[in-house]
DNA sequence: GATTGTAAT
């Protein structure tokens, strides 16, 4: 009668996590009220998995074309929209307007006989399924008529007239061509989320309305497509009126806690099987933490105490995780639907807010956290921290309840502590670094010391950004002018520093071996960490670790994955993301033709891979730390004391002096992509650091 | 000695 025998005792393996208490049966719940609050308009207009298989039903395309509220406002929208050279559109969400209001410019003549009307997404995915589902309500092929232009995937022709771009592409475009003159129309949609590439655009896309005035060229319409909490701010920048569009959303009831909650994560579950309790089978349930680590140890306690309620007449309860680096077959597991009579219940990060949508969730349990990252220009540290969301991404969250029926919202803190909430987030374009933002704008024409941001990013972070390129051999005078070397590098689409790295490292021969690591570096992590298989995943990487740091680990990950065979398999064996090393080869692929564009020789360094760490040095020569006689780590540049992240393979060796790919405060400020570098090649180089003996 | 929110060119 071991104590695994003792139904109570199974839980006591929980162990260390905050949920242990859950386990242990005592008698807690959490009390909401409901809130008199009505639901807030805001924005979602995601195609997803749900959404195209709902419309694999027969129904007919052009009926429901016309059931979409956009349908109904149609003329005055067309009026209002050639009254103004510029329209703020503030659509709720399923209102239609993303893909019926290109539809109707077109029809109605307004975008006049040539010229295309570009509509641009913050995201690769959306982009491409509009436009499918455009092309098909028009009944022509993707890529003719309709089409779509994303990272590697150019689906346009000398035909199209509607076309969904990111806004990460059109910033592109108007690289070579700052007038945008292919356009008539460009439609900035999901402008409220305001990605770095939004915000440029917005002020890109008014410089070249402006321009073509100037010129006397044919003019540029402008439609900003918002959620409600927006308007004013758009409105002013643009010096435009607004127009809004209703949308087809369901009811959300509101609940807040009645007492404010210490523990978000072990209230959200104290609420997750109330309501578990309550509700009918197939009222699904979506629960929004903050992390990988967090939700997987929820995921753990959630199955544990679903499996003692087996039996007690509830009905069986499926447990999923979901983020983004979770492997693409695991987050299908969350979207399958659940069988009849059963409940689903996700724990998620902030991309079920936006980025993906399941179906059947009746139930969303708000925590009001995020993962937020900050970047301080002055000591070039990331701050990756837990903070309190915004009204706008509480209301964001809500409305995933009420996607296909009445839904209920459970903010697990009070109606105080949202009140106190600030109404927006931040925007990106504040807390990032802008080296990369300032090349783009410069090879655009545009300064950005004097560039007009809706938001002004802060002046240190534009001064640094600046410095930064001047240092690169970028830009130089002041104001800042393009060199040619800046001038080829603004073709790359990278951090200057690591274009950098890809152009010196000719001087190393070593091109093919910097494109690689370069297109890994500037991708998502090729390693899978599942948390209950942490160590066979260690053992598993450990065959292509290097002494010689992270960098070249990666390097012998990519060419052991090149002479494979069986990619899949071979990935899952290795621990490694399948997902991940295919977009790294699709980027390296384009890194490689960027660079024959360039001329630049091409050259691999073979085994001596210190040939690659010297290249890695050119473009990340500020990116150093020393090790000090206490055996701890300080920056060079900033004196800031650091440590080896324990996922880098130099993690428990002491090397005197490494380089890093990036510094992100956690809970200590931590290193990671590590090489070791040799000193006596910064004195090569006409470097100085400050030996402390 | 102890771990990485989300997009995108």
């Amino acid at each position: 009668m071991g104590v695994h025998d003792n139904a109570d005792s199974k839980y006591i393996v929980i162990g260390n996590s905050s949920f242990s208490k859950l386990a242990s049966k005592r008698p807690t719940t959490v009390v909401f009220n409901e809130s008199s609050s009505k639901i807030q308009k805001y924005e979602d207009n995601q195609q997803n998995i749900q959404a195209e298989n709902v419309d694999k039903g027969n129904i007919n395309l052009q009926q429901q074309r016309k059931s979409l509220p956009v349908y109904k406002l149609r003329k005055r929208l067309l009026e209002e929209i050639r009254r103004n050279s510029t329209l703020i559109i503030i659509g709720e969400t399923g209102s239609g307007k993303t893909t019926q209001i290109p539809q109707f410019l077109l029809s109605s003549g307004i975008a006049g006989s040539s010229g295309c009307i570009g509509v641009t997404q913050p995201r690769r995915v959306a982009a491409v399924s509009v436009a499918r589902r455009v092309a098909s309500e028009q009944g022509v092929e993707t890529g003719k008529l309709v089409g779509y232009c994303v990272r590697f995937e150019d689906v346009t022709s000398s035909q199209t007239r509607i076309k969904y771009l990111t806004d990460g592409m059109m910033v592109r475009e108007a690289m070579t061509d700052e007038i945008l003159s292919d356009y008539s129309v460009v439609i900035l949609d999901e402008a409220h989320e305001r990605s770095v590439q939004t915000d440029v655009l917005l002020g890109v896309a008014r410089r070249a309305q402006n321009l073509r005035k100037l010129k006397n060229l044919p003019p540029l319409k402008l439609l900003v497509m918002s959620a409600t909490m927006d308007v004013d701010k758009f409105s002013k920048y643009f010096q435009a009126p607004a127009l809004y569009l209703e949308g087809r959303q369901h009811p959300v009831k509101i609940y807040h806690a009645v007492k404010s909650q210490e523990d978000y994560a072990f209230s959200a579950l104290v609420t997750a099987f109330q309501i578990h309790r309550d509700s009918p089978a197939n009222e699904d349930i979506l629960v929004f933490l903050t992390g990988q680590e967090e939700i997987e140890a929820a995921v753990v306690s959630a199955r544990q105490v679903a499996k003692q309620l087996d039996g007690q007449g509830y009905p069986p309860l499926k447990v999923f995780p979901l983020y983004s680096a979770l492997p693409t077959h695991q987050q299908l597991e969350a979207f399958k639907p659940s069988a009849p009579g059963m409940r689903k219940l996700i724990l998620s990060t902030n991309v079920a807010e936006t980025s993906v949508t399941i179906g059947g969730i009746r139930h969303v349990i708000d925590t009001g956290v995020v993962k937020a990252r900050t970047h301080h220009p002055t000591t070039g540290l990331d701050v990756l921290r837990v903070e309190k969301v915004s009204k706008a991404q509480a209301w964001q969250r809500t409305g995933r309840a009420g996607r296909e029926a009445a839904g209920k919202c459970y903010r697990t803190y009070t109606k105080e502590e949202f009140e106190r909430m600030k109404e927006m987030p931040v925007p990106e374009i504040q807390r990032c670094s802008l080296a990369g933002v300032a090349l783009q704008l410069l090879a655009i024409g545009v300064d950005i010391t004097t560039f007009d941001f809706m938001d002004k990013p802060p002046k240190e972070a534009v001064d640094v950004a600046v410095t930064c390129l001047e240092k690169l051999g970028a830009v130089k005078g002041s104001p800042p002018q393009l060199t040619t070397l800046g001038r080829t590098m603004s073709l790359f689409p990278l951090d200057p520093r690591f274009t950098k790295v890809i152009l010196a490292s000719t001087e190393h021969q070593c091109l093919e071996e910097a494109l690689t690591v370069v297109a890994l570096l500037s991708g998502e992590s090729v390693f899978t960490d599942p948390p209950a298989k942490r160590q066979q995943a260690y053992v598993a990487r450990s065959r292509f670790a290097s002494p010689e740091g992270d960098h070249v680990m990666l390097l012998n990950v990519f060419r052991a994955y090149s002479n494979t065979k069986q990619k899949k398999a071979w990935c899952h064996e290795n621990f490694l993301h399948h997902r991940n090393l295919e977009y790294a080869a699709s980027v390296r692929q384009q890194l490689a033709m960027l660079a024959e564009r360039a001329n630049l020789e091409k050259a691999s360094c073979g085994t001596n891979t210190e040939q690659l760490r010297k290249a890695l040095l050119e473009g990340l020569y500020d990116n150093l730390a020393e090790l000090q006689r206490d055996q701890t780590y300080i920056t060079v540049s900033s004196k800031q004391p650091v440590a080896i992240h324990p996922s880098s393979t130099l993690h428990g060796s002491k090397p005197s002096l490494i380089l890093f790919t990036e510094i992100v405060a956690t809970g200590r400020c931590y290193l990671r992509g590590l090489s070791v570098i040799d000193s006596s090649w910064l004195a090569e180089k006409g470097f100085n650091i400050g030996k402390h003996d």
